[in-house]
DNA sequence: TTAGGGTTAG
């Protein structure tokens, strides 16, 4: 009687011990915080098969494969609990082959073994392998068929589907949703209704794809009209809401919901700072960023994308920092976005270290993320770098070619953008309306004109691109170049389409520098029509009358540009120097804490210049403004500030990589082109449009941009 | 402790 009394509570503590111990991992194991569930598995005193099955899980879901594999081959038992985990940790991580391998050796297999090898097939994307799966199965349940429904989706195939789904023995909620998702994606909204009007049982997850259904089809004033009838929301269907306003650009209401939503999740606030940030309102994304008490990785790469897409570079770098200063390990998403605002920032030391970071995450073996760093490293400049990368890559996709091209491109080197073009062809790696955009601009910065003519016609001929307005104001940049001015003019007249502004700027471009007022003016009109807040073509035409003396229309042209508050978008110059950028503004050395040593080198480059036989050429300054001062004023070129501070603070041997927002004015062009003469030094720059590399008294570009 | 549906991001 007394042993009875006390092993009843002692079995039902130990057994209750083990259930929670298990359960714990398991909770600490979806919290991402496996290492803590290891130890308390490594305490427990008894283990049951339930709580291996749980550390087995818990680093598959941490993507610990390895690990997981190890714990595994360590179990000193193993059901078909446990094999299953096997199956579906090795398809969560995508591990197909091993997971296939798993099941085929598996001693014994349940619908649970069946039907996450199905899934595995899906989510790689062999459906067609799924399918011959799936209808060898000994039994299918709701599940089941839910997986495989859900994969004829994911291929489009629609219709198929839909019989899948009239075939299945028993629907419920899920299966419905599933079905009725297929449909939204595919923009058949009334197919969707209906399944979703004729379910017996709804519940928060169905109204809520209806929902994100009518949104993602322009019908978001629908999806509110349900949003307000919906019987339970919780913080997917606000968010589901939000983002439907957000997606077409009606960020007030969008924050109105925001403001609404009882609780604000990670989600929801993330889609808000990028709501903000579409309509320049980096501020409001700021506050959202900084009320957040809890941020994932979404949070900081969603305020770092919209500090670069607004042009705040340096505080999207800050923030970077904050972000690794915090011990937030950015993943792949930020990682991207990082290197896209080292790509614009031309940072190049921050990039390398972004590398290094993604061959330490195994990241560097991705398609995607390859192309973005080539670029990163074409637009800092090191064109080696982007092409060691981009050798070392195995399979590559049109992208990556693309990245390459549009690279030498713009670096000027058209011969060599043309080879890897020949080499993508033969490499069976169909061009895209991309990589005629890069090779054009090839032929045409290199004034190749008629292999560009032979390669526009090959466009619509050989390779089935038809050409884009992009693609005419290559054309058009390429005769213009060359001096063709009516070849060009004619070829736009015989455009199928109506030319853009890009077109017209090509055009005015190339008047600007032949001389030609007639056909500048016939452009200068166009573009104003076209974008009548553009400074741009302001200035071309202005510099243009002013390089004729004539200031009387020059005067006009400022009344105009005042009338309509045009302004000139300040020319500005950085340069990147131990991992630290320092802007430049025209005219502003004073806000540099250097900037007396700015001057000074400013002054022996003065004298070095002058010795070397160089004239400053008034010609690219905009106002009519006397002698002295045009000269002062383009001494003080931020290019020039620029360029004066690396040869300050650039060790002796190393190139001075300099960037600009606006394209090289031609006077700093032709100095610039001297102080790498006069100092030995290499210097590139990269502006608006290309890339400038300045060696021994001379530009890649030969003076042709 | 193992298999299916809705929200963000590149």
């Amino acid at each position: 009687m007394r042993t009875k009394l006390v092993a009843l509570p002692r079995r039902a503590f130990c057994t209750h011990a083990a259930i929670s111990g298990t359960s714990h991992i398991a909770r600490l194991a979806r919290l991402g915080q496996i290492d803590n569930a290891r130890r308390v598995f490594d305490q427990m005193l008894h283990k049951p098969i339930a709580s291996w099955n749980a550390v087995v899980s818990g680093y598959f879901q941490n993507s610990r494969p390895y690990e997981a594999r190890e714990m595994f081959d360590r179990m000193p038992e193993r059901n078909t609990v446990s094999w299953n985990g096997l199956v579906s940790g090795y398809v969560r991580n995508g591990m197909i082959e091993e997971a296939r391998k798993a099941f085929d050796v598996m001693p014994e297999r349940n619908v649970v073994s069946w039907t996450a090898m199905v899934r595995g097939y899906v989510r790689q994307g062999m459906v067609s392998a799924a399918e011959v799966l799936f209808w060898q199965m000994p039994e299918k349940n709701v599940v089941s068929w839910t997986v495989m429904l859900g994969g004829l989706i994911q291929d489009g195939r629609i219709d198929e589907a839909r019989r899948l789904f009239d075939m299945m023995p028993v629907k419920d909620v899920v299966a419905r949703t599933n079905m009725m998702g297929g449909y939204c994606q595919e923009g058949r909204l009334d197919e969707a209704r209906e399944i979703f009007d004729e379910m017996p049982h709804r519940n928060v997850v169905c109204w809520t794809a209806m929902i994100t259904g009518y949104a993602q089809n322009d019908r978001v004033d629908i999806a509110r009209k349900l949003f307000e009838v919906m019987p339970e929301k919780n913080e997917v269907s606000w968010t589901a809401m939000l983002m439907g306003y957000t997606q077409c650009g009606r960020i007030e209401e969008a924050s109105e919901i925001f403001d609404a939503m009882p609780v604000k999740s990670v989600v929801a606030c993330n889609a808000m700072i990028l709501g903000f940030g579409q309509r320049g309102e980096v501020v409001k994304s700021r506050q959202v960023f900084d009320m957040m008490r809890e941020k994932d990785d979404g949070t900081w790469s969603a305020m770092i994308k919209v500090y670069e897409r607004k042009g705040f570079e340096l505080e999207a770098l800050d923030l970077f920092a904050m972000m690794q200063r915090e011990g937030v390990r950015p993943s792949f998403p930020s990682l991207i976005s990082i290197l896209s605002v080292c790509a614009s920032l031309a940072c190049l030391d921050q990039g390398r270290q972004v590398h290094a970071q993604l061959i330490r995450s195994h990241f560097d073996f991705d398609v995607y993320i390859t192309s973005v760093l080539i670029t990163m490293y074409i637009k800092c400049g090191n064109l080696v770098k982007a092409k060691v990368v981009f050798d070392r890559f195995g399979v590559k996709d049109v992208v990556m070619w693309n990245s390459i091209i549009t690279g030498y491109a713009q670096h000027g080197l058209g011969e060599e953008a043309l080879r890897v073009f020949q080499e993508m062809c033969s490499s069976m790696t169909l061009p895209d309306e991309v990589t005629f955009v890069g090779v054009l601009s090839a032929c045409s910065y290199t004034g190749k004109v008629n292999e560009g003519r032979e390669i526009f016609d090959s466009m619509k001929n050989k390779y089935l691109v038809e050409p884009q307005t992009e693609h005419y104001a290559c054309m058009v940049d390429l005769l213009g170049r060359a001096g063709r001015l009516n070849e060009a003019m004619d070829l736009i007249k015989g455009m199928p389409v109506e030319a853009d502004a890009v077109v017209w700027g090509a055009l005015l471009g190339a008047c600007r520098t032949y001389m030609n007022l007639d056909l500048a003016e016939v452009a200068a009109k166009k573009l104003l029509e076209l974008e009548p807040e553009n400074a741009g073509p302001y200035i071309l035409l202005s510099n243009l009358y002013a390089s004729k003396g004539k200031w009387t229309d020059v005067a006009d042209l400022r009344r105009k540009m005042r009338s309509r508050s045009v302004s000139k978008s300040p020319g500005c110059s950085w340069i990147e120097v131990e991992k630290k950028v320092h802007m430049f503004t025209g005219g502003d050395s004073r806000s540099h804490p250097e900037h007396v040593g700015i001057l000074r080198m400013l002054e022996k480059l003065g004298v070095l210049l002058r010795q070397a036989g160089y004239s400053p050429d008034g010609s690219f300054v905009l106002h009519d403004i006397d002698e002295e001062e045009k000269l002062h004023s383009l001494r003080y070129h931020s290019e020039k500030l620029a360029v004066a501070f690396g040869l300050l603070k650039i060790p002796e041997g190393m190139p001075i990589r300099v960037m600009k927002n606006l394209r090289v004015c031609g006077d700093c062009h032709s100095a610039i082109k001297l102080i790498a003469k006069v100092t030995g030094r290499e210097i590139i720059l990269r502006d608006a449009n290309r890339f400038h590399h300045f060696k021994d008294g001379s530009c890649s570009c030969r003076d042709y941009w």
